[in-house]
DNA sequence: AAGATGACTAACT
DNA sequence: AAGTTAGCCATCT
């Protein structure tokens, strides 16, 4: 058919299925920061482009958007906003910890999730 | 069409 | 430590 030229769930945003790939692998209980999965989808030093990828997600994704978060550890949201009070909540519901509104990255890093599978938190 | 904006970041003051 | 600048680029006015 003429017809299929896409899926029936794109809707002309298929640039970001690879960043929405990415956020979907991401281990409960970790975190990573925009540039870090701009760099892992291919496109590094587009952090920007993830919010706005996040932002466009389809529903039907229901991508764990809550583990993203800046450069800094901290919450991109502003500080007191409802996501942001909603975003916390869902990290630590997880095990994330905050310290001064900040978390450590290191800490909370995807390649660190192993170690807490196998050794449990520290 | 051109300028402003933004769920960003690294580098520099 | 906190504010500014420059780079980034898809969306929105």
């Amino acid at each position: 058919m003429a017809g299929d030229l896409e899926t029936t769930d794109s809707g002309g945003e298929d640039r970001y299925v690879k960043v929405w790939d990415v956020i979907e692998g991401i281990p409960a209980g970790s975190v990573l920061n925009y540039g870090e999965v701009a760099r892992l989808a291919g496109f590094p030093g587009r952090a920007r482009m993830v919010g706005m990828a996040l932002g466009r997600a389809p529903k039907s994704r229901q991508l764990p958007w809550h583990r993203v978060v800046n450069a800094q550890g901290k919450i991109s949201f502003p500080e007191g906003s409802p996501k942001a009070k909603t975003q916390r909540r869902l990290l630590e519901a997880e095990g994330v910890e905050f310290v001064d509104d900040t978390i450590d990255l290191e800490r909370f890093s995807p390649q660190r999730a192993m170690d807490r599978e196998l050794w449990g938190p520290p």
